[in-house]
DNA sequence: TATTGAGTGAACGTTCTGTGAAAACTATAG
DNA sequence: CTATAGTTTTCACAGAACGTTCACTCAATA
């Protein structure tokens, strides 16, 4: 499968690299708009876009006019970015399709997250399960059975662990860890995944040492003892 | 089994878009027509069309008219779109044979939901039932049992407890639930969802924790404990 | 052995959920 | 049209679950 090809539309240059670097990460080719009237242009220009961000709050063209101009041409998805005191115009967002809200600050994780599903979804109607050395992890249905049992998982817990095994064999530093599971505008002490993986560790029971230590580095999620 | 094709009538584009919208997300082809003449000239000449949606208010032709037209060439199962205000004429529609009735704003999941059962209804003659361990939902009596003991449920609770058994294993979020059992113009607080959380919860006596709280997320039917 | 990094349990502050009651809204009957 | 009962929504507070930090101990490296 090529990578499909994604339009991140916002006016602050800092934002848009970010989600640039972010999407760039997890295998899609973005492009990006400084305003509407450039999203509009360069999505009439090429109608292979995958997928559309949007943020909300722009000069000029606003996340949402530019929707509504976008879609006298299309139906391709969108995802709307909007901060948090910004109220969500859900009935314009309903008639517009909007797919999907991403409200900022997010996470790295949230973001691809996200993309991925509206563009499984545009795609075919399936539902995401990872499955290694018997820990079986339901996305959807927020679950994770070790060895068949239920184990019951925090937010984060679940975030950090669903980060673990989609970069399986990795060895992944704190820094890294934070700034994927954790909201970009994160700054707290690293640490703190410590505390994470110590009680992911626990909840995993034998499982628990599939989180390797690297000394000097951070951690490594690998299906072996 | 191939989409079924489905007629949307109504006079302003915009209505049109949207049902357009949800229905074709839920995987049925839509054809639209601005008014009561042309929806029969489509339907004149495309009888496989297995369902129309008619507005009742257009100028011209009106939905009554329309549909009165329809029956001296088919009959095709109907189901009427009436603002709140308007009167229903009940005795006119069960002459005519109308199927059901949506009232606007009408939330996505009403439409399809009845779209569905007006379809399956018309495919063969069962009625819709759910029956989840030990609780039993019968949709078109609007009526639900517990261990064989019926409940007193509220029309939103009653939707609720579908939605959530419709969408079993499911991690929900409120966000979610929101869009897709109110209304699709619906601003309130989403906190209104645990006070029916609540009450689901407590009707629904020791089966209530079938209704689990997934932490920082939502909620999630599962027939276990 | 000295130094640096990691494991751990407890404590703290924060965020989220459960809840009852009040308010707003609807429908119904008089 | 008004009163009334029932339903839905909002609000505020208490309590629970969570995330983070800290201080200490233990382990690894050189």
């Amino acid at each position: 499968m090529d990578k499909s090809k994604i339009l991140v539309v916002d006016d602050e240059s800092r934002m848009r690299k970010l989600v640039n670097d972010f999407l760039s990460r997890a295998g899609y080719t973005v492009l990006e708009a400084g305003d509407g009237m450039q999203a509009l242009e360069v999505y009439a220009s090429d109608k292979s876009i995958a997928l559309i961000i949007l943020d909300v709050m722009m000069p000029g063209l606003n996340g949402w006019d530019t929707l509504e101009s976008i879609r006298e041409m299309s139906s391709v998805p969108v995802i709307m970015l909007t901060a948090r005191s910004e109220e969500q115009d859900e009935l314009r967002g309903f008639k517009l399709g909007v797919d999907e809200y991403i409200t900022k600050p997010f996470s790295p994780r949230i973001l691809v997250a996200r993309v991925d599903a509206v563009l499984r979804r545009s795609a075919s109607t399936q539902s995401e399960q990872h499955d290694i050395g018997g820990i079986v992890i339901d996305k959807s249905a927020h679950r994770v059975t070790v060895d068949g049992r239920e184990i019951d998982l925090s937010f984060k817990e679940f975030e950090l662990l669903v980060y673990f095994v989609e970069n399986q064999g990795i060895a992944l530093s704190r820094e890294t860890i934070l700034n994927n599971v954790w909201n970009y505008n994160y700054f707290g002490d690293s640490r703190t995944i410590d505390t994470h993986v110590k009680k992911l560790r626990s909840k995993l029971g034998e499982k628990g040492d599939y989180i390797h230590t690297v000394w000097g580095m951070g951690y490594k999620f690998e299906a072996v003892r």
